[in-house]
Parts: structure tokens; sequence; C-alpha cells
DNA sequence: ACAAAAGTGTTAAGGATACACCCATGA
DNA sequence: TCATGGGTGTATCCTTAACACTTTTGT
């Protein structure tokens, strides 16, 4: 589970009270239940740990099945990527914590593995979907929305392209109202939001288009 | 399995010789062993069907995980996409045969969606990756690497620009040989082989590219 | 010579980046 | 009116698509 908070790329991580691998941060989980699917499965673990209306977006990343990849007896997991809008703050259980991306710390298992997957999928989405959606509140100034890119892709992105390309595409549009300036003057910014909140693919194909 | 066979993208299919779905045609596959993980299995699997050493290529596709998706027990599914090259003729067994992907017959359970999801994977690969070395021989004329790019994205792509823009990437590079003209004349093609045979990301991002 | 197929040159269009400039507000 | 941050206009670059043209062969 992924969300920007203070301007970093951070994760969930819950550190564990057994062996093995005591004390350890992992990723929040558990077994697939004979009934559900792996989607409802994911939601029902993350209810555990936060309210799912704050889940704007799940999706499957992959399977990880190294026969050794847990102790004891074999376990397969299959791993998702969950956002969460940068403008809430749910309530976290006292045994979890939300870590850096780029700063882990020591994880249980293969969690470090899946985390750096995740953000990798994330990256990639961000520039050809209208992913940015999962992980920005319903109303933001092109600003902040640059705040929340910079920190999911890791360097800084010009906030002039990035409010074009959005408004090219058509999954960026104005709300019409605008937030009061700052204390230390400045025009006071536009509000906008996405035009969907439904993951879509704005730039499908960068070569080999098919004929008009 | 996916291969370009006669010009279009055909998948090896399995027809079942027992309830459920008698006589349905199905893709191969198996149980995971305990000592292996799901690339291993597949590549098991895989190999009671045709020679291992023709598959250019294997990833894992995505979970297909919904409790009644097969009859009776329990049963989550890890799909594979696997890529044998245009050129080779694998002996296949007597109850499986290459079926056309978009003329597919009737499948058992959900595999005509875990096709349909591997022929999306192939067609965003071709564009952003050199994939293609999975599909072509090792040696190829820029008119056969046509054929093959289009059979597998379903539309006629210009061989002028195909060859342009592989080779601007580096994943093609000529070997300096040529073929023999064809039986009605004309300039005999040069020969060309993919620079690597490995998965490489050629075109990483389409926008919000990092500042040099 | 002519037809056929391969390959190259050139132009045009689309989309992204960079940067200068203009706008609106608080002090 | 000045500083500050937001937003727009415009130029440039890069990549690909389209198509005319040249090259090289067989008949």
């Amino acid at each position: 589970m992924l969300q920007v908070r203070d301007g970093r790329l951070q994760v969930l991580l819950w550190q564990r009270a057994q062996a093995p691998d005591l004390h350890l941060w992992s990723l929040p989980g558990g077994r697939l239940a004979t009934d559900e699917d792996v989607a409802t499965s994911i939601r029902r673990q993350l209810a555990e740990k936060v309210d799912v209306r704050q889940l704007s977006h799940v999706e499957q990343l992959a399977v990880f099945s190294a026969p050794a990849r847990v102790p004891g007896a074999r376990l397969i997991a299959t791993a998702f990527l969950g956002l969460v809008p940068a403008d809430v703050d749910p309530v976290i259980p006292a045994d979890t914590r939300w870590c850096a991306v780029d700063d882990l710390p020591e994880t249980a298992f293969d969690h470090e593995e899946i985390v750096l997957a995740a953000r990798e999928r994330l990256s990639a989405k961000l520039s050809y979907t209208n992913l940015g959606f999962a992980l920005a509140p319903a109303e933001f100034t092109v600003s902040e929305l640059r705040g929340i890119y910079s920190a999911a892709l890791g360097y800084q992105v010009a906030a002039t392209n990035l409010q074009r390309v959005l408004s090219r595409r058509g999954v960026l549009e104005p709300t019409g109202r605008t937030m009061p300036a700052g204390p230390s003057g400045g025009r006071p910014p536009a509000l906008f939001r996405f035009t969907s909140r439904d993951l879509q693919v704005t730039d499908p194909f960068a070569v080999f288009r098919p004929p008009n």
C-alpha cells in the first residue's frame, strides 16, 4: 500500500511480532480464503489496517513463488499494488508504520523486492495512464500535483509540462474554483480534478501504431 | 505458448480427454511441485509438449483466482506468456493443435480470457521493448520481420518504418549477408538480426522523463 | 529494357520540453 | 509598487509516419 506523504513515496509496513524474521518489517497480507479471489482477499487483508474506502486503486503485481522465500511450509504470494490519495491520513495500528520507499528498514522475507516492483510499476503507469488520480486528492492545484508526481517518480517534474500533457490527454480538467494565495502573496492557484477516477490508458502505443 | 505461423498469431492448445469440459481446448499447464517456483514449473509443463530449447521467451502474465473458475476443488492459476520463433516447427503431441488467436475454438474454463491477456501483453511489449527477437528467427529479412509484427499486432505495419525504428533504437543490426532474390526478380534482401536476445526496454518513458 | 522487390531520402506532423513572459494577489 | 507564486505563449527538439525515389536483381 503506497501513498505520497510529506513529499516522499511511502509504504505501509507492519512489524512482525513472531518468528521467523521477528521484528523485521513486512507487507500487510494474509491467506486466501476458499471462497474469494485474490483481489477480494487483498482488500479484506488491508481492511484490517485501514478503511478500505480510502484505497483509490488496487492492482495485481506478480506472483512470488521461490520455494524458500519464507521458512517453513511452502507459501506462494500474489503481490498487489494498492494506492491511497495523498490527502487522507488513515488511522493505522500501533505495530504498523509508513516507511519511505527509498529508505526502507530491513524487511522480512522477499518483501523489499516486492516493494521495489511496486514502485517500478507505479512509475511506469504514471507515464502512460491516468493513474495519478489514485495518488491525488479529489481537487488539487498543479503545484500539489507536481509534488505528488515528483515524489512518486523520484525526480522533479516541471509543473508547466505536467499540466499540459495531462490536459492535452483530457485526464485533467479545471474545477473553475481557486485556492487563496499563500502568505507571501502570489497568484491564487486554480483547482483541478481528474476527469475520471478509473484507470485508463492514455498513451497506448508509442510506435507501430495502426494505420488510420 | 504463442507463435506466428502461416502469417497468423497462433496458440498451442490441448484438447481435453476428460471431464469437466471434455473435448474443449485448454492451455498446457499443470500443478506446481513443492520444490520449484512457478517459472520453473511452467517450463517443465511445456517440456512435455515441445522441446524447451525452442522457447525464446517466458514471462508471468497474471494470476487467475476466481473461486469457481474451474469446477471441483479450488484451483488457482498463474498464467504465463511463452513465445516460439517463427522458423521452428516443434513436434507436438497428437492431442494438441496450433489455433489462430483471432479465431479460437471453444476453450475450457477461463482459458480464452488468458489467451487474450497474453496477446495484449505481447502487442504492448512489441512496441516498447525488443521482444520481437522472441518471435523472429535468428536471421531474417525486413519483409519477414514485417510479416511477423503484422501477425502479432493484428494490423499491417510498414516495413520501412519498422526497420528505421528498430535500427534507431539499436535493437536491429545488418548481418552483411543477403538472401537471393525471389522468382520474379527484385533486389536481394539484406539479412538482419537482433542485437540482443534478452528482453530490454527500449522506450522506457513516453512522458515525464527525468531531466538531463 | 522492363517489372519487381528492397532500401534510402525527404518531408510533414504530432507531442514533449524549455524558457520567456504575462497575470493576480499580499504586503 | 514590489515581490511572489501561478499560468500561458512560443520556439525548439525529437521521433515517427508517409511517400517519392533510387538500387539491384530476374526475365
